[in-house]
DNA sequence: TTGAAAGCGTTACCAG
DNA sequence: CTGGTAACGCTTTCAA
């Protein structure tokens, strides 16, 4: 069994509570005892536990992360790396510490949320990819529950870091348009989500001020079901010559898409993605993609929800947008020809 | 406040402790007793307090993985996705949630050390590119510490799921052998990890046999370190026909260095990876990688982690070797000339 | 400045 | 079968 602050008192020749007062750095104790309470704490290489401490506080410096997707969608995908070790890079200079779980289906979301909420296992959540219509939103509020929102403000004043996605969309399309691209379909994610939404809605709109037709494909996440979304998508719609694909990843399904297609990148198929994750460099020339600050959404995301939690975030305003930025590389530029295949 | 067992109980008109048995599913309960408790309960939507729990049981039910590498380093690692993802997809069917630190300093290791592990706050923990020699491993140990290492068996008889590194090794560069590479270099991770000393010995042994002469390059982890590293590599060996690389990712590296120095592949230079990630789809023609299969080493190490923590571990054999598969790509098959670039 | 003592919400033992 | 009660290890009043 760990030592306690019982036997440290014992061995000190002070009270217990003395001993916490040490711990907690209380300024109201002779030095000489400090020094010897200290002493002894060193000698045994004393720790609070942090399970009592807990049920005394009511605080357990843990934060939960709750991710939708199966293992599966997870897999390859370096937004969700990127993303969760942006959060452990936050969270290293602080004292809390990050608790994810993982919970594909309804029922396991239930259940995850009750273990996780319901118990007090963790301080306060950060949810990404939920529905504005989401039920664990409804029920965070109606508990009290601190949580903060990544990727979908939705309507509501809830607390959320976003990145405006309907203007993300515009920038890539735009893009498309001004590099000559007079066929641009939009390669999205699964419906009802609100980044796939807002990305389309953007695209929506540069391509109508083009004068050009709209095409909205919806396919799941990850890079085989893209892949034979954007096949699909090419054999269907002849005249095609550029996409935009809800991220890179799943760009990446695309780009080989055309490959099977025999569609040169960026001439026969001019290709934009979103997260400028490190698969852009993976490609040849490059993928051009709408970067998202996610490093910088991440760590605003973290310093709101831990000042809910305690409590700081008083007249702050709950919604905040982190502006994204166009990178420009091969797989858009066509003036530099730089083939693949 | 949470409602707690105090309130059910009287609401119920039972003790406190009835209502504990109604928790913990004791029979000793009379079914009308039994009934009347647990509709209070699902009335005000009881969950027990897990932080009480956790002190009375002295379990948390939290297993930690602490990470040595930076944020930075972890960004588009296809390989920590994977891992994470599994060790969250099999966690999912247990009690246990996931506690992820990441500590790249000596310092931060040592407060992690102490904030994770002394202070109770996870039942157990999972270890990866931990050096043989590693300090944590000595402090786990000494204090009887539940733990099991990923990657690392070491010479010792630590709790360990591995794979033969060196067969891995071997058989990757006996392939590239087989297919008629003469000039074969290895690629590997930093100095003094277990994992980077194995491969290259399996990869010497191949060579000699083969009578050929080794060339081991040490890198750092990641994308741009390799690619920098292959870059040296390919300028200061000319005839080199091959590379075996640690880890996809880092073949991605050597790749695009090849590429650069107008190398295509696999006619002027076979590459071979490891893990077989998500990424050997990516390049044209695939990635031949050694899959190392680590969805079932996760499975194996976090299946022993629990048994140790629950003390169901008895006679079972510490070390357990996971093997290994090569899995055959465009990269490293002459004849198929499936050129890219 | 220090100590005694009252919880925090459970589990588990011991009587009845 | 049920209720009372003592921990679990800590923080935080309240007196001394």
């Amino acid at each position: 069994m760990r030592i306690t602050q019982q036997e440290i008192a014992r061995l000190a020749n002070v009270s217990q509570a003395t001993v916490s007062r040490v711990v907690a750095g209380d300024p109201r104790v002779e030095p000489e005892i400090r020094e010897r309470v200290q002493q002894v704490m060193r000698q045994h290489n004393y720790q609070p536990d942090v399970r009592a401490r807990s049920l005394r506080t009511r605080q357990t410096h843990l934060v939960g992360l709750v991710l939708k997707r199966t293992p599966e969608d997870l897999q390859g995908d370096p937004f969700f790396s990127l993303f969760v070790s942006e959060i452990l890079g936050f969270l290293s200079s602080t004292p809390y510490h990050l608790c994810v779980d993982i919970a594909a289906s309804e029922l396991r979301q239930e259940h995850v949320y009750d273990e996780l909420l319901r118990t007090r296992r963790v301080d306060g959540v950060i949810l990404v990819e939920s529905a504005p219509s989401d039920d664990r939103i409804k029920r965070l509020q109606s508990e009290g529950f601190p949580f903060v929102l990544v990727g979908n403000p939705g309507a509501s004043n809830l607390p959320s870091v976003d990145n405006d996605n309907v203007l993300a969309g515009r920038i890539a399309t735009q893009h498309l348009i001004d590099q000559g691209y007079t066929r641009i379909g939009f390669l999205t994610g699964p419906e009802g989500l609100t980044v796939s939404h807002d990305r389309a809605e953007g695209y929506r709109q540069a391509i109508c001020e083009a004068g050009q037709e709209p095409l909205v494909v919806y396919s799941d996440f990850g890079f085989a079901p893209a892949r034979a979304a954007a096949q699909k998508m090419l054999a269907t719609h002849r005249g095609l010559d550029a996409m935009v694909v809800l991220d890179d990843y799943m760009a990446m399904g695309a780009i080989d898409a055309a490959r099977e297609a025999h569609l040169p990148i960026p001439t026969g198929l001019g290709v934009v993605g979103f997260n400028d994750t490190s698969l852009c460099n993976l490609v040849p020339g490059g993928l051009t993609s709408v970067s998202l600050n996610i490093e910088e959404v991440v760590r605003q995301a973290c310093g709101k929800l831990l000042r809910i939690i305690e409590g700081r975030a008083d007249g702050e305003e709950p919604r905040l947008i982190v502006p994204s930025e166009l990178k420009i590389r091969g797989s858009s530029t066509r003036d530099r020809k730089a083939a693949m295949v």
